[in-house]
DNA sequence: AGCGGTCAAGTTGAT
DNA sequence: ATCAACTTGACCGCT
């Protein structure tokens, strides 16, 4: 019933995401910029295909893809257009089969771009570089067949409504390809579920509920009312993530993930729920099947 | 082959 | 005022 998706990338297989920097790129002619990009991008698209293989074969139901699958993508200096690189047919065709296979396997596709996607800031070329960015993720996506691209609310400036709003606003100009995949997720700093489902509501945008961030940062919903509300937020398969403090949940820093999965912090209201659920363990893969094994047992 | 320095971007909160 | 943490790697270039 519960879908458990991977996270990017694996530590027993032999599936690599390449990337590079700005900075190594930068001091490229821009032909042997667009050809190292391009050998990047082919090498990303394969190992795709890969990882749609593996899940499958694995009982993994979901795979979120690398932020960097097309490197420095919208970068202002060395940014490009996917269809200048050289044989950039070539390496849609095999996105296009990563998108038959994913679809033929039933493997659901996901984006999270980072941190510095944000669209409640106040600045404009902050802006401006987090819509590039979310219109990118859309590209890919539209190739590949991913249907999320989750983001966090971001900074609360001192006035999370005022913040909140303005995403608000900028979420309603957004292209539908890009509005239609996007959903926002509470964090462990400033925006909790309780922050968020109003404004989940009003702008009619998915909650990706992280139940780990929500443990630390309690909001005083219980993990069955925000995982229900949640839900209702959704109109395809919801989308939430797990993981496990490295330390224990005593002491101070709850925040950073463990290898593993511990059972115990799985909810047992989400047992026999429909949802997929995205596994944030830093043995990646290999954290994925234990735990799929250890549900399996239950 | 191995290792050290480096990497586009924002915000928060601990020191 | 500075810096680690967030996802932390993975890369290049030197030995």
């Amino acid at each position: 019933m519960v879908r458990l998706g991977l996270c990017r990338m694996f530590v027993s297989q032999p599936i690599k995401f390449r990337t590079t920097t700005a900075a190594y790129i930068k001091r490229l002619g821009r032909l042997e910029q667009l050809q190292k990009i391009s050998t990047l991008c082919l090498e990303n698209a394969l190992a795709l295909y890969k990882s749609i293989e593996y899940c499958a074969a694995q009982h993994i139901g979901c795979f979120r893809v690398n932020s960097q699958f097309w490197p420095v993508k919208t970068h202002p200096d060395v940014g490009y257009e996917f269809a200048d690189l050289p044989g950039a047919g070539e390496i849609k065709k095999i996105l296009l089969e990563c998108r038959k296979r994913a679809l033929a396997l039933n493997i659901r596709l996901s984006f999270h771009p980072d941190q510095f996607v944000l669209l409640s800031t106040a600045k404009t070329d902050v802006l401006r570089n987090s819509v590039d960015e979310l219109e990118y993720h859309t590209e890919v996506s539209e190739i590949i067949g991913a249907d999320v691209i989750n983001i966090h609310a971001g900074g609360g400036y001192g006035d999370k409504p005022s913040a909140l709003r303005r995403m608000g606003s900028v979420i309603r100009k957004l292209k539908k390809t890009v509005r239609s995949r996007l959903s926002v997720e509470n964090d462990d700093r400033v925006y909790t579920p309780r922050d968020l489902l109003p404004f989940c509501e009003e702008y009619d945008i998915p909650l990706a509920y992280d139940v780990h961030h929500h443990r630390c940062l309690p909001d005083g919903l219980s993990v069955k009312q925000v995982t229900d509300a949640a839900i209702k937020t959704w109109d395809r398969e919801p989308l939430f993530h797990i993981s496990s403090p490295r330390d224990g949940w005593r002491g101070g820093k709850t925040l950073r993930h463990h290898d593993y999965i511990d059972i115990r912090d799985f909810p047992s209201e989400w047992g026999s729920l429909n949802i997929t659920v995205e596994v944030e363990a830093k043995a990646k893969e290999l954290s994925v099947l234990r735990l799929y094994n250890q549900m399996q047992k239950l």
